[in-house]
DNA sequence: TCAAAAGTGTTATCCTTACACCCATGT
DNA sequence: ACATGGGTGTAAGGATAACACTTTTGA
């Protein structure tokens, strides 16, 4: 990152100039025993954040502190996700902006100094028809796929109607079409603009059916944790960033975990392990282990000096059909 | 986009909670006859911006805003690229920061309203080292090259030698490693740490050696452009945004002429339109064009409905040795 | 001996890349 | 006729996906 003075820009003073309120919020994910987790605060219905302060030395490092003060936890990899504005915050006569600045951030839960293990809950709670290991859950044709039809059907044109259709159907592989598992998000905003969700339809005390399951969370904090299981889905298979929720040492079978954990589906073993050795990610220790049952494992470590060499790939997805 | 009320959220006031101020920044990005061009103000040496303002009903809409007043120029395709923040704004006691959000933005020269055509500039007026499509330009081999050795020795140790050698070697495809096209930040960035680009000598009387080829922008436009030309060269690949730059009407050579300006490579012209109709992404007007010497060319346009049918795909590169 | 997990070998398939060639038009 | 760009056929090579099978341990 480069530091530059920066020189005094041409402004046109054609409105009301004004100050804004700076937040920071983070999907911090790690490996837990029950899944993929993200790290919440309050009663598990928010994601941390907290205020960007003149004390920060930058964005990243105020992001750190917040998510260290509240959670207790220590942050490795960071980046950005994305940022957004929302107007007139509540309970203020003199308007003010709030802008949010929403991070992605990979670590391992046991790197957490003090504080509770409670902090860590599945992504699977939050998104319950995101898990296809174990095939398609069965909420999805059982719930979101009568009540989306049922959502398209509610259009008033015709034309509006089969667009719903097919929108949904690409989103949850409706009719035969393959599951994408990086449509998080695209998913999360179909269910929310069908007013599925509880997020949806808060306050106003229209809905008459009962929300789907799923644990909602406090503002657009859902929304957020969708960006960020997304934005990791996807970015696994060309970054090796899996590493970073790794221990030092693992097995390949372990890696995998970890791989099918987070994309939600299920990898083809020998191709998985060939994947992962052509590409010299990973190096024997020399150590095996026999932790569970069957036969012993080799243990490998990251080859960090991957990076260096050359611009990386990450993990394909040798999915499996099962 | 979901609206969404502002809950309150936990506060802990641990620090001195401040305002901040929020700039727009845009990469404005259409084809024009000298190349891809980029949307810039004042001398051509900063991207069009503004400060986001109460009046603006959201970011994009004073992004929008501050292009259309700043250029003239109403904006298609927008998406963001990075959001950063700078300390210690000059000349104000009270420490104060800024915020600055940048988007990339896709249109077609033409969609200017009044003013200038001049405005537009060739991306490679700034970054000449990006532009391969008549092979390698000679400003690597014959000043990169040699300026980001000398670098690499002038490092301390030696392990950080080979390590300045390599990260050069990777990013400007020295010793007969491949040109990467999409890693124009990196270059950039490396030509910043290396001091050989003006914006990291400014101020400082200390170079000693001029700086190399590529006309500066002001404060850290420049590095933003980088960002945005990066983000498109990668994206084109997997989404089909070329056609936001694309008139409603074209060959397939035209189309294929602005790939190659965006990535700065030459393509395959057979496997190319082979791609392109492959994946349904256009369709025949039926009418053809015989503007230029040769046998008429059939004219296409974008099948917008591609968008809704399914999970498109952008345009591959079927790069060509020439 | 069986279950469970670690591994290896090989084939089928598809996608990309490359080469070779023909077509239609203006000068 | 030839230059220029439009357009088609097809084969080689590599990467992925699938299947079948062997090995090593603990219960």
């Amino acid at each position: 990152m480069q530091k530059q003075a920066i020189a005094t820009r041409k402004e046109e003073p054609s409105g009301k100039a004004h100050d804004a309120n700076v937040d920071l919020i983070a999907v911090v994910v790690a490996m837990t025993e029950h899944g993929p987790g993200a790290l919440t605060v309050g009663r598990a219905d928010a994601l941390p954040s907290g205020p960007f302060e003149l004390s920060h030395r930058s964005l990243q490092f105020g992001l750190r502190a917040w998510v260290e003060h509240q959670t207790g936890h220590q942050l490795g990899y960071i980046e950005q996700l994305y940022t957004f504005a929302d107007r007139d915050r509540i309970g203020e006569q003199r308007q003010q902006r709030v802008i949010s600045i929403s991070y992605l951030a990979l670590t391992r839960a046991e790197h957490a100094v003090g504080s509770s293990k409670r902090a860590w809950r599945s992504w699977y709670d939050y998104f319950p028809w995101e898990d296809h290991r174990s095939g398609v859950p069965s909420i999805i044709p059982g719930i979101l796929q009568p009540r989306l039809l049922a959502w398209a059907d509610d259009a008033g044109h015709d034309v509006e109607r089969r667009e719903r259709r097919q929108r949904a159907g690409i989103a949850f592989g409706f009719d035969g079409r393959d599951w994408n598992e990086e449509l998080v998000l695209q998913r999360y905003e179909l269910l929310y603009e069908a007013a599925l969700v509880e997020e949806a339809v808060r306050g106003s005390e229209l809905s008459a059916s009962p929300p789907i399951p799923g644990t909602p969370m406090i503002a657009d904090h859902r929304r957020i944790l969708a960006t960020g299981i997304a934005r990791l889905r996807s970015k696994i298979k060309y970054r090796p960033v899996v590493f970073e929720l790794m221990p030092p040492v693992f097995t390949l079978l372990q890696l995998q975990r970890t791989v099918e954990a987070l994309s939600g589906r299920l990898l083809h073993k020998p191709n998985f392990r060939r994947l992962i050795e052509q590409q010299d990610l990973v190096e024997e220790t020399g150590e095996t282990t026999s932790d569970t049952v069957g036969r012993p494992a080799k243990l490998f470590r990251f080859r960090h000096a991957v990076l260096d060499e050359r611009v990386v790939a990450g993990t394909k997805l040798p999915l499996s059909r099962a």
